[in-house]
DNA sequence: AGCACGCCGACT
DNA sequence: GTCGGCGTGCTC
């Protein structure tokens, strides 16, 4: 058992297998699979995932693994499975699905730097090199490419004189801390205590220090402690008495919070109910997907923490998925407040190092829980109790990058490699899932009442027409402005709700309607506040704002400000006396800035929290009586088939916002388009017509959950090569399929152009296609090793945006 | 993805 | 003759 098999860091068709290496016998007994290790490959070394250990392999020249990188795999058996499993399930290469798993702190970061060699001396070089290399030893590849200095240095290095260097380098360090520990027992230190000269009274100290704390200790603390200098230390350490040592400390995020412990709640009768089939299954060891359908307010999370517990106590672990939006203080506090220290937390807004050390907590087994968005999913527990999805309809648990994966798919995957139970929480579940529920393939669980007994707010709904009608022109219906006025003078709170699309900040020409496009993609420039400049969301294409329309060379042009803002200025009119908190990208840009917005709306220092999507979700404040939605149609016209679903779920969700304590609540909902049902039934909170319209709509047109979808899409820099590109593929397609399925296209991408490159796509609907998953790697195989045709072709298995 | 190797045209 | 352009194919 010699021979390992490496899943080497090259992303591209022709490396997307593993190769063999040969084991030095100093490392036999250490590498094991799940191991990064470095390797050569062809000239370079680089990064490598050890898949398997064999006694022999098929070729023959094989070479030497240079070192691990680990101590201990960072991927388990399952997750090198899970792996295999992801990249058959996606069409994405082995690597990415690896990489995806693993913090991206993990990530190898490459040097490739030029030094002389050994034993060659600085003037055998040639002049223009003595210069270079007099003072430094080695040069980075980088900056002699920058000086123009590459040819020279090949020349050299034919002739041996040079030498290249590939180094694989770790992205980032363990964070390490110097402490002290004594070397000696106490009773020992206080005879060396005693054998120091009189003078000695500072290291006498220290010794004594150790005499009452056997313990190691920081060595900076140590230091101001004693008021001591590190000289002292460093006499006593060269003595034999005490040493230092490193020792790997975590930068915790939460450190310096402290959360208040709670005890289980008494459950509801509802919430009994629903928990019993989710602990049987637990107890019995059998996978299961629970589908958990509460209205807001009906005490899912509870049931969350309460099943963790059953978990914990049979000493396995639980991961519980919260869309990154709803990754708040408030729902972290939850977690911490029962579990305490036996939780990690993953979300976007740690920095690498942190997120690397919570991920080191789950794999050291310090922890037992980990709550996060959606790649938590691959926390690295052997040991799974259960698998939790809050808010399981989330669009963001959909990765739109390789690999292209859904959340709930790899939860259910884990979950039964595990056996373990998943629970989807939703108070308006994805279609698919209720479908799921409805067919018996998930266990529904419902959760039909608010756990205070109280009524779901008020809603009504204002035909925004009919405001434009009676003269009133502004944002706000008359409704909205005598609530928020009476809601001011009775000092309770309201959150006014923006629907983002539709709103974004462009540049547009109020004479000729010239609107600010990107010159590479065919999508509107955003105005970016901060820089004062126009930006490409696509290409990154930076513009300056111009003072003249270039069409019409109207003065009259301006931005559209971000919405949210536009609101901010026009309820100061309106509303001069109301302190309002603006909430929006802009707003909550710096780290903890998010946090420290809502604490401010929490303590009541404003009366109108004003925001977009992320404040949809999470919030829960007593005081809050009013919601209002300023337009709740924007979304519902987007080319996507799932908007009346986003749309109905968004409308749901603000709803919630009212009303969740003693207060009664009410919401606005003002709109354009009052008679859609999803806008109709989101106003009487009815999930299940809501359901039932949608699916009809679904049927009729072959969308999820009737049909599965399958999404290709093509690029290239000229019209014609993408259109008969994706004419041929189409037809591959069809020819290769049953004729159940629907295959559409050649369409054009509904962004036709992304960074001048054309876009075309080609949407397929199937119910069973089992021949689909190898004609879809085979279209890839195809292009993907012929890359200078200069066609992108990507596919995206169950796509959630079709763009 | 890099990188070497190899074959062709343009230059000292 | 040789330098350097990029097309081709390989990396255990």
């Amino acid at each position: 058992m010699k021979i390992a098999s490496v899943i080497v860091d090259v992303p591209a068709k022709q490396t997307d297998r593993a190769f063999d290496y040969l084991i030095p016998t100093e490392w036999l007994e250490t590498i094991q699979p799940g191991m990064r290790v470095i390797v050569p490959f062809g000239p370079r070394k680089i990064q490598g995932f050890v898949t398997e250990i064999k006694a022999d392999s098929e070729f023959k020249k094989l070479r030497e693994i240079i070192e691990p990188m680990d101590l201990e795999p960072v991927l388990n058996r399952e997750l090198l499975d899970l792996g295999n499993w992801l990249t058959i399930n996606t069409l994405c290469f082995k690597i990415y699905a690896y990489q995806a798993m693993l913090p991206a702190a993990l990530k190898a970061k490459y040097e490739k730097k030029v030094k002389l060699s050994t034993g060659v001396k600085l003037n055998q070089l040639p002049a223009q090199l003595q210069e270079v290399f007099k003072n430094q030893e080695a040069i980075q590849w980088d900056d002699a490419l920058e000086n123009g200095l590459v040819p020279i240095l090949q020349r050299e290095a034919a002739k041996g004189l040079l030498e290249v260097l590939y180094i694989v380098k770790e992205k980032l360090k363990k964070k390490k801390l110097k402490y002290v520990i004594p070397l000696l027992s106490s009773g020992d230190l206080e005879t060396a205590s005693n054998g120091l000269p009189q003078k000695a009274e500072k290291q006498k100290e220290v010794l004594k220090y150790f005499v009452e704390h056997s313990d190691p200790v920081e060595l900076r603390q140590l230091l101001s402690h004693l008021n001591i200098s590190s000289s002292t230390v460093k006499a006593l350490v060269e003595k034999g008495f005490i040493a230092e040592q490193d020792m790997e400390v975590y930068r915790d995020p939460y450190e310096k919070r402290t959360f208040t412990r709670t005890e289980p709640l008494l459950l509801t009768e509802d919430q009994q109910r629903a928990m019993v089939p989710i602990l049987g299954s637990i107890e019995n060891k059998r996978h299961e997907v629970f589908l958990l359908y509460g209205v807001t307010g009906s005490g899912k999370t509870e049931i969350y923490l309460q099943t963790i517990q059953d978990v914990i106590e049979k000493g396995k672990e639980a991961i519980v998925l919260v869309p990154e939006i709803a990754l708040t203080p408030q729902m972290v506090n939850r977690f911490k407040g029962r579990f305490g220290n036996l939780v990690a937390v993953l979300h976007s807004g740690l920095s690498a190092g942190e997120k690397y050390d919570e991920w080191r907590k789950i794999q050291r087994k310090e922890v037992k829980v980990v709550v996060g968005a959606r790649s938590a999913i691959f926390a690295p527990f052997e040991n799974l109790g259960i698998i939790i999805i809050d808010e399981e309809h989330e669009t963001s648990y959909k990765q739109e990058e390789m690999p292209r994966y859904h959340a709930r798919d790899v939860a259910i995957e884990r979950a039964r490699n595990n056996n373990c139970p998943v629970v989807l929480g939703s108070a308006t579940p994805a279609l698919e899932s209720f479908a799921r529920a409805q067919k018996g393939v998930y266990t529904l669980l419902s959760l039909p009442n608010r756990m205070n007994k109280r009524a779901l707010p008020a809603v009504e709904i204002v035909d925004m027409r009919e405001e434009l009608r009676a003269g009133n022109r502004s944002m706000f219906s008359r409704k909205l402005f005598d609530l928020l006025k009476e809601r001011i003078e009775r000092k309770e709170q309201s959150v006014l709700f923006l629907n983002k699309r539709g709103h974004s900040s462009f540049v547009m020409c109020r004479d000729c309607g010239y609107v600010m496009n990107c010159p590479n993609c065919d999508i509107s420039l955003t105005y970016h506040k901060v820089k004062d400049q126009m930006k490409c969301h696509y290409c990154g294409f930076e513009s300056w704002v111009p003072n003249q329309c270039p069409e019409c060379a109207s003065d009259y042009i301006r931005y559209f400000g971000t919405g949210t803002q536009k609101v901010e200025e026009e309820l100061g009119k309106i509303l001069p006396e109301a302190k309002v908190i603006r909430m929006d990208v802009d707003t909550t840009g710096q780290k903890g800035a998010h946090e420290r917005l809502l604490k401010e709306f929490h303590e009541g220092k404003a009366d109108i929290l004003l925001g977009t999507q992320m404040i949809a979700k999470g919030l829960d404040f007593p005081n809050i009586t009013l919601v209002g939605v300023l337009s709740a149609d924007t979304m519902l016209h987007l080319p996507d088939f799932r908007s009346s679903e986003k749309t109905f779920q968004l409308l749901t969700q603000v709803s919630g916002r009212a009303g969740r304590h003693e207060l009664p609540g009410e919401v606005i909902i003002q709109t354009y388009t009052p008679e859609h049902y999803s806008i109709e039934l989101a106003g009487t909170q009815d999930f299940d017509r809501f359901y039932h319209r949608e699916m009809m709509m679904r049927k009729a047109h072959h969308y999820p959950p009737f049909y599965y979808l399958s999404l290709i899409t093509i690029s290239h820099e000229e019209l014609m090569t993408v259109v008969s590109a994706t004419e041929k593929i189409a037809a591959f397609v069809r020819s290769r399929l049953s004729n159940h399925a629907v295959v559409l296209g050649p369409a054009a991408s509904p962004i036709p152009r992304i960074n001048n490159r054309y876009r075309y796509h080609c949407l397929i609907k199937y119910k069973r296609e089992p021949e689909l998953n190898k004609t879809l790697k085979a279209i890839l195989d195809q292009y993907q090793s012929d890359p200078k045709s200069g066609l992108l072709v990507s596919i995206d298995v169950n796509p959630f945006i079709l763009m």
